[in-house]
RNA sequence: GGGCUAGUAGCUCAGCUGGCUAGAGCACACGACUGAUAAUCGUGAGGUCGGAGGUUCGAGUCCUCCCUGGCCCA
């Protein structure tokens, strides 16, 4: 007779193999059917809100491997929330503005950019916008990232427009914003000032230029040396094109200067540079006079072929890495130089135009383009001879984000967000500190910036993004940022979007009546300039969660890369500082950046991009998934195939867990098969204990945002506690057992509970593969896991004495699996069943196992087990990790059963059964 | 160049305030099973804890310097 149909062997429907690219969009198509995002947040309405904000990638390009992380992280951390009890909406959004796209349409348009009107421009923005925002909305949705994916916040969304001008008049209403001049890095190419943001560094080649400056005061009386002779200071540049704006040279006001007698003159050079200084030039000198800066101070240089004078001054900032010590100052053209000529009083000299040209009428060069001007300026001192020296010098040089050419630092009319008004800077530093920053460190990084940076420049000289709604009287000039004019275009704006600032005229746009406070024109024209697009997303707290009734502001987190420390954190912390005196978040997570398998930078160049598009591809969104939780991401994050090959097969253990589960409760029904705890064996009860403690400790790194240790936690448990010792010593129970009896009824309720935890416990993580096994669970449940509740605790299940002895047995259980390899290996045994263990062990351990006499064989897994026989320590195997433990393996005695192919003695009592045992014919009857 | 940050087995991670031969899972090798089978079980091998100094009775853990990455800035 074949007593396999008598045996309980596991069933299940539910596939081993997970075919996850083909069975995610199903099951995605399923969550849209029965409206899951929406359900949650109906469910939820009296649940306390926890507020995720999202910060809004920008719209352009398919999304990237960093996106996706982002999002998952986002998406975990809201479903465990929402499990947790919370109603937790989630409502993405995207930064819709900016040059970027601006930049990409011109691209686009080809030739035909320059016939275009700016309102055109800005509907072909709005256009490309919409269409990428179309394009990312799938991928991500397709990382199964639940939320309000039907009304996104869109930065160009006329609502959203109008708040943003709306917010930019609360700076013009409590004097925050002003128009200003200042060094701004400028693009002449993009014709724009740029953001530090949108600055790149890359080696460039410059020309290297020393020039002497013949001093024109005399100094006989500082520095009696030099009575009599003509001396020059010396200065060293890269940017030769800016001689012609030099006011000044500096010299610091603590370092020791030479006068050297040269070929060229008396030469003055800081001490400390003067070799270098006569190497670079192969000049030869012999130091006539040596003084304090202080003995220059103030005296004045002639400009060599301007007449005009360049002052000398004393300045910090000079250092002795390289050049002369005395350095070129253009205050137009640095920012250094520019605070000086503050502090001294010169004027922000700028005589170069929006184009990088030279203004028409600057003497020698006017009209030229300043890279090109170069060569004539070197040229020029040459004529003059006030040349000493020129090379050619390769160094790190500021170049535009986007079109990637070299930018000038230039001084421009620009309207700024002051870091001191309103003593913005220091409320927004103690801002920081009511901010719970993960990890700790991001605050010291935020802080130190918040704390060294100049005022905010918001103007952009573009077309798509919110304008600067300000005006300027066409009669005097007067520059009219008023607040409540302000608020007035904020309104029009939110209902016909900020495009009408492109197409109506002034008085259209300006309260009845308005006119120039300073000389009572009545003619007012539109400021040009739009704003910075941090800004925009800078307000998203005021434009997205304050309107929203179902939302609140401050957030209770901002999640991005670490970058937005100077980003969107950034913006945002000083856009709510300045306008409600407080930080829009309570807490700011970030993750760093996803490198190479080698820890490198992703580049299109080096060819080490993955995209996400690929990994879903070939091994599911879930793998993905898993992989953001795996890692700790508070580092670099590393993803590579390898990374993904082994996150798959810890996938596939997961899921086989499951499945084996579900496969041997599939008769148990909870509602009426459960057993009590008190009715369990200890083994079972040895099972809950671990799963509580996998439940506190999964639990744990939800609530800190630790998911790696989960991902470790559970993959330890599926594979430790259960699969290679819970499971496997259940399978004799589960199989051979009749099916309702106590011990079978007891391991199923166990395994239900167990399968029914670890599938919420997963849930935020692997949101399709938890919900699939949902689907296949035994009992009433709610439609979907992700809207059931966090596994609830029972700490009554846990019992430390139990679990105490457990240990015990398990160590002796090491040592006989090590026995049973030996004797595997000497082709005694090949299946544990075949064998028989006979142990011996010192008598405390001895007395303690004969406790455990009857269950010794299940839980070793073998026929029989003696503990009784005496073995000679020639003939064991003698136990290096417990002392006097002694186990011999054997062929075990008698026949094996038929049904449940243990070994036994006692085959055949029964004439209708004779090839199986005595427990097997109980079973069978 | 500056700020912040990291570097523990092939991979992903543990290792708290310095203290027993540095741990886990996976991968790998070998073996078993064929009643979790494109599964499952067992055994084993793998690390001068980025490098060099130093403090200490004792350092992966503290200090200094260096190397190699990452983000941000100049």
């Amino acid at each position: 007779m074949d007593y396999k149909d008598t045996l309980n062997l596991p069933e299940t429907s539910f596939p081993m193999k997970a075919n996850l690219n083909q069975r995610e969009p199903e099951i995605l198509s399923k969550w849209q059917e029965i409206g899951l995002y929406s359900k949650m947040m109906t469910e939820g309405e009296n649940k306390p809100l926890y507020i995720l904000h999202d910060g809004p990638p920008y719209a352009n390009g398919h999304i990237h491997i960093g996106h996706a992380l982002n999002k998952i992280l986002k998406d975990i951390i809201l479903k465990s929330k929402r499990m947790e009890g919370f109603r937790a909406p989630y409502v993405p959004g995207w930064d819709c503005h900016g040059l970027p796209i601006e930049l990409q349409v011109e691209k686009n348009l080809g030739s035909k950019k320059h016939e275009i009107s700016k309102l055109e421009m800005r509907r072909e923005c709005r256009k490309y916008a919409d269409k990428f925002i179309t394009i990312q909305k799938e991928e991500f949705k397709r990382l199964g990232v639940l939320g309000d994916w039907d009304k996104p916040y869109l930065t160009m969304n006329y609502e959203y427009e109008g708040l943003t001008a709306a917010e930019l008049a609360k700076f013009a209403h409590n004097g925050g914003l002003y128009r200003g001049r200042k060094p701004v890095h400028w693009c002449s190419s993009c014709v724009t000032a740029l953001a530090e943001a949108e600055v790149e560094y890359a080696d460039h080649t410059s020309p290297s230029i020393y020039v002497r400056f013949a001093l024109r005061d005399d100094v006989a009386n500082t520095i009696p040396a030099l009575a009599g002779k003509q001396a020059y200071v010396v200065i060293w540049t890269t940017t030769p094109w800016t001689i012609p704006a030099n006011l000044a040279v500096a010299l610091h006001p603590e370092f020791d200067y030479c006068a050297l007698e040269t070929e060229k003159g008396v030469l003055i050079v800081a001490e400390g540079l003067k070799d270098s200084f006569l190497q670079a030039t192969g000049l030869t000198g012999n130091v006539i006079a040596t003084f304090k800066a202080t003995a220059l101070e103030r005296k004045r240089a002639r400009h060599p072929f301007y007449d005009r004078d360049s002052i000398i001054l004393l300045g910090e900032h000079v250092t002795l890495e390289a050049g002369t010590g005395c350095v070129h100052t253009a205050p137009g053209h640095g920012q250094e130089d520019y605070e000086l000529a503050l502090k001294e009083g010169l004027e922000i000299y700028n005589p170069v135009d929006n184009h990088g040209r030279y203004i028409q009428n600057l003497e020698l060069f006017g009209g030229q383009f300043v890279f090109d001007a170069n060569q004539g300026v070197i040229d020029k001192l040459t004529e003059v001879g006030a040349l000493l020296q020129t090379s050619k010098i390769t160094h790190s040089y500021p170049h535009c984000w986007r079109c990637k050419k070299p930018i000038i630092f230039r001084a421009t009319e620009q309207w700024f967000i002051s870091m001191n008004a309103n003593e913005l800077r220091q409320k927004s530093l103690a801002a920081i500190e009511q901010v719970q920053w993960i990890p700790k460190w991001g605050k010291e990084r935020i802080f130190g910036m918040i704390e060294n940076r100049p005022d905010w420049c918001i103007s952009r000289q573009r077309s798509w993004g919110v304008p600067i709604t300000a005006f300027s009287c066409t009669a005097c000039g007067e520059y009219l940022a008023d607040g409540t004019i302000m608020d007035h275009v904020a309104n029009i704006f939110k209902e016909h979007s900020s495009d009408v600032w492109f197409d109506w005229p002034a008085d259209k746009l300006l309260p009845e009546g308005t006119c120039c406070p300073k000389c009572g024109a009545a003619s007012l024209e539109k400021e040009m300039d739009i704003l910075d697009v941090w800004f925009d997303s800078g307000v998203s707290h005021a434009a997205v969660l304050e309107p929203n009734p179902s939302l609140e502001s401050p957030a209770d987190m901002y999640l991005e890369g670490s970058d937005q420390h100077r980003g969107w954190f950034h913006s945002s912390l000083l856009e709510s500082v300045g306008t409600r005196g407080r930080a829009p978040y309570k807490n700011v997570l970030t993750h760093g950046f996803v490198v190479d398998g080698s820890g490198r930078k992703m580049s299109k160049s080096v060819g080490n991009v993955v995209a996400p598009e690929e990994v879903i591809k070939k091994y599911g969104a879930e793998i993905l998934r898993l992989w953001v939780a795996a890692q700790d991401y508070r580092d670099d994050i590393r993803i590579s195939q390898e990374i993904l090959t082994r996150l798959s097969e810890a996938y596939r253990r997961i899921r086989n867990t499951c499945r084996y589960i579900l496969g041997n409760i599939n008769d148990f029904d909870p509602a009426t098969d459960c057993v009590a705890y008190a009715d369990m064996p200890e083994l079972d009860r040895w099972a809950l204990h671990q799963l509580e403690l996998l439940k506190e400790k999964v639990l744990a790194s939800y609530n800190e945002y630790e998911f790696h240790v989960l991902y470790h936690a559970v993959n330890g448990f599926c594979t430790v506690e259960m699969s290679a010792f819970y499971l496997d010593i259940l399978k004799d129970r589960v199989y051979t057992s009749k099916k309702d009896s106590n011990g079978r009824r007891s391991a199923q309720t166990v395994m239900y509970r167990i399968l029914d935890t670890l599938v919420r416990l997963l849930a935020p993580v692997l949101s399709f593969t938890s919900d699939e096994v949902w689907q296949y669970m035994p009992g009433p449940r709610e439609a979907s896991v992700h809207m059931a509740a966090r596994p609830a605790l029972n700490p009554e299940w846990k019992d430390d004495a139990l679990v105490e002895r457990w240990e015990r047995i398990m160590k002796v259980r090491a040592d006989v699996s090590k026995a049973l390899e030996l004797a595997r290996a000497d082709k005694i045994v090949g299946h544990p069943l075949d064998a028989q263990v006979t142990i011996n062990a010192a008598d405390e351990l001895a007395k303690f196992l004969r406790e455990y006499r009857d269950e010794l064989n299940s839980i070793f897994i073998v026929s029989k087990v003696d503990l009784d026989t005496v073995i000679t320590p020639e003939e064991g195997f003698n136990s290096d990790s417990i002392e006097g433990l002694r186990i011999l393996v054997q062929a075990a005695p008698g026949q094996k059963c038929d049904r449940c192919w243990c070994y036994s003695e006692e085959l055949g009592t029964d004439t209708e059964h004779p090839s199986i045992c005595p427990k097997c014919t109980v079973a069978v009857k």
